[in-house]
DNA sequence: AAAATTAATGAAAACATTTGCATAACTATT
DNA sequence: AATAGTTATGCAAATGTTTTCATTAATTTT
């Protein structure tokens, strides 16, 4: 064989079933309403030439394109893992195919990536969080396809959403450690410039701190990428330090991870010497040794929902398309906190 | 503004500007075609009107569809994450959006999928290993799509692979091991059934087990997927028992980390009480404390020379796409694995 | 058995774009 | 100044589907 090239579309399908290509579509799209003799012989045709349906050609008749597209900071940490594979796999359940991108924390960079998705006519859109540029919110409002933000709940979000409540996140991080009277607290966040999540997270915490008159000294806040390594890095010279917090509130969970391989190493024995608490309770993090104390956010169940929400949203080809659910974050206490030893 | 659904066409674009639509279209993709001035005049109507342009009417029309597919098992878990984002990363950047898909370890499921983005019309596809259904393959030949196997290496493969040689990582890290002087020996593999990877690694270190004449106790043999939660259960039972191997080969850095966290769970030591060695090192293994000796992959570089080899394919459109890279492994010799005891 | 209804199929228009060919308006050459 | 060559643009065909409308065939009703 030469070349198998010999454009296999839906008119070479039906003159090899003998039959018109209306009838071949009816076949694929609206079964019932073709004969049972028909449609066995389309079939066979199908089987035969080896046809794939156009899915472009369908989505410029006017059609859904069958895609929904997700844009995230990124994929390669637990953070989003975890999400996007729950996001896929209600979305795949629906028929839908993701189309995925990721921007790496610059918000210029995820409004061409969304500008992008619109182009390949994506039937719905999930974002992550709330910070976006005026450009990437303008285009969603001209495109007007449903658009939802993961994450984070806010009740007078410009877009759909569906999370948990950031600030209440750093809340009870915070709670809970000022509970075990702890009074002199460092905190590893992120950068908190394009990170609302970030950024809610921290200045509810701070506000609790400073109302219990906790020692914030400014050294031991410090600021670090997602990371386990470069978080156990920044952790270990603060660590190290004689004069150091008696416990830690890590940003994410992933930071704590970091946290606690830097206490580890020193000799340090956690929660005894330092408690930590992290946030998000990820994949792996109740099986840490010692075990994460962190705040739960229920990654999976969010992903699944969202996916749920933007299904249903096109199915029903909604107008204004726009629902809002909060789900609520849980302190799960393993063991790396504990009640703040008198100095 | 009652509806903006005013369908925002490449004619309403070309009507405002006072242009036709072949010289919108041109504008667009031949920039050097259009005068400068008509160019400007165009360029504002389209800001104007908010236009997007519509991939599917390109695709349709027979260019690319400038997508890109990849399946794979699962982003959940740190496994695959990595490799995601690094394709993803190199695709991106090369103009290209991802079409991701996962399908759990299920070559039936795999198959839908790639149907499926064939559907959407990808230009090339990006599969995981080389385990894959007859149909699979079958369909993958008749469309001629550039079809790449990420993750291992193996000079007649049926499609162009880009990754490295599983039996030879297996053993590796089953030498290093014999090497330190362990005769009892314990794995830790995934199931096999339908994952070459896993299988090739497993069946190569347990020839060199056995040459190496060590006691591979049929109840130190232990089957339990790609998750640490599971993996450390598994290993809590094996490794409390009084009579228990001097090491662990775990089939991968999950699963490894799974099993060091069980040992510590027990006060064991590592390295002195049992050695582990993973493989893959994936993000944090470094970290990890004790820090992981392993076997690296280099995930991210396989990630992104697959990514370049594939949207190279689409470029210069070949019709036999067929290109085969070996990367190599190498041990990382860290803190988990240690000169066997006499016992 | 004729009329009316229903079921199955085909012809053709529509979708949004790109591109080959044709045309018109310049610019350069003699 | 007439001709040849170039440049910028428009027209219309083509891409692979779906769907409306029309037509024919089969079935039911009278």
């Amino acid at each position: 064989m030469k070349k198998q090239r010999h454009k296999t579309d839906i008119v070479s399908v039906a003159n090899l079933a003998g039959v018109s290509a209306a009838t071949v579509s009816r076949a694929l799209n609206h079964p019932d309403l073709v004969q049972p003799a028909t449609r066995k012989k389309i079939d066979q045709a199908i089987r035969k030439s080896g046809y794939i349906r156009n899915r472009a050609a369908q989505t410029i008749h006017g059609r859904r394109s069958g895609t929904i597209g997700l844009v995230v900071p990124t994929v390669a940490y637990a953070i989003f893992a975890e999400l996007v594979q729950a996001f896929n796999d209600a979305v795949s359940e629906r028929g839908f195919t993701l189309l995925l991108a990721s921007h790496g924390y610059d918000l210029d960079t995820e409004y061409g990536l969304v500008r992008k998705l619109l182009e390949h006519r994506v039937d719905a859109l999930a974002l992550i969080g709330l910070d976006h540029s005026a450009d990437t919110y303008r285009v969603l409002r001209e495109q007007n396809v449903p658009t939802l933000a993961i994450w984070n709940f806010d009740a007078e979000s410009p877009v759909s959403c569906v999370g948990v409540n950031n600030a209440e996140i750093g809340g009870i991080a915070a709670d809970h450690l000022i509970m075990l009277g702890h009074r002199r607290i460092g905190t590893i966040f992120p950068s908190t410039g394009e990170n609302d999540r970030a950024r809610s997270r921290k200045s509810a915490a701070f506000e609790r701190f400073r109302a219990a008159e906790a020692d914030l000294d400014e050294t031991w806040q410090i600021q670090t990428p997602y990371s386990i390594a470069q978080a156990k890095d920044a952790c270990l010279d603060l660590l190290a330090r004689q004069d150091r917090p008696t416990a830690l509130l890590c940003g994410n969970d992933v930071i704590a991870q970091g946290a606690i391989y830097a206490a580890v190493k020193l000799g340090l024995s956690v929660p005894k010497d330092i408690s930590i608490i992290g946030i998000g309770d990820f994949a792996g993090s109740a099986e840490l040794e010692p075990a994460l104390t962190t705040v739960r956010i229920p990654a999976r169940r969010i992903g699944a929902i969202a996916a749920e929400h933007l299904a249903a949203a096109v199915d029903r080809a909604e107008e204004d398309f726009l629902v809002r659910t909060r789900f609520e974050a849980e302190l799960i206490m393993r063991a790396t906190t504990a009640v703040a030893r008198t100095k």
